[in-house]
DNA sequence: CAGCAGATTGACT
DNA sequence: GTCAATCTGCTGC
């Protein structure tokens, strides 16, 4: 398990990058799943228009943000689907760092059947959305630690080959939108 | 196979 | 009321 200073650290666009690699885990009613991260996006706080902190901005649902580094910031987007950020940096600033897609390793049968698939393909946890279906993660585990009992990260393989480019779906952020701020592990 | 509409809830204009 | 850090399934080439 990755010690909780990993994620103090105040660059979150380097804490991403070194989430590459890492392995994700969660145990959620016994059943043990979870994989290699191939594919992260970092949040630059009140600097990044494409944050939900942005400008300063602190509500009920940005408040997770703002703890400590070390915890799981989950939210609902398009009012389906739950996202996972690896919230980075001392309490009080909020960057957070998007977990986009997961190599599957463990617990791959659960995974199916959480999505709903009968084979196992590159798509069972490809993209922020199918990840957290496939490792049933909710909106319940919003604040829980990243080294807790029933989700934590924890040391993987060294990333050889590591793509840059900029964030996905965020248009609306304007300049910050083309920022290289997004990372994933060639193939 | 590419392209688009639909689902659905919380936050902001 | 509108729009969002998305995915899936259906349509039409």
């Amino acid at each position: 398990m990755l010690p909780l200073s990993f994620y103090w650290r105040s660059d979150v666009v380097q804490v991403a990058k070194d989430l590459l690699g890492k392995t994700l885990f969660t145990c959620i009613d016994g059943q043990l799943t979870g994989g290699i991260i191939i594919e992260t996006e970092g949040y630059a706080g009140v600097v990044d228009r494409a944050s939900h902190a942005y400008s300063g901005r602190r509500t009920k649902r940005t408040e997770v943000m703002y703890s400590s580094g070390g915890v799981a910031y989950v939210y609902l987007c398009y009012g389906i689907h739950c996202l996972l950020n690896a919230v980075t940096a001392e309490e009080g600033t909020p960057h957070a760092v998007l977990i986009r897609a997961l190599h599957p390793t463990h617990g791959i049968d659960v995974m199916l059947q959480r999505r709903k698939k009968t084979a196992l393909d590159a798509t069972l946890a490809a993209g922020p959305g199918a990840l957290t279906s496939a490792l049933g993660i909710t909106l319940e585990h919003n604040g829980l630690s990243l080294a807790s009992e029933s989700l934590w990260i924890a040391e993987g393989i060294a990333p050889e080959n590591i793509l840059v480019g900029p964030r996905i779906g965020i248009d609306y952020a304007g300049p910050d939108a083309h920022l290289p701020y997004r990372f994933r592990i060639a193939k």
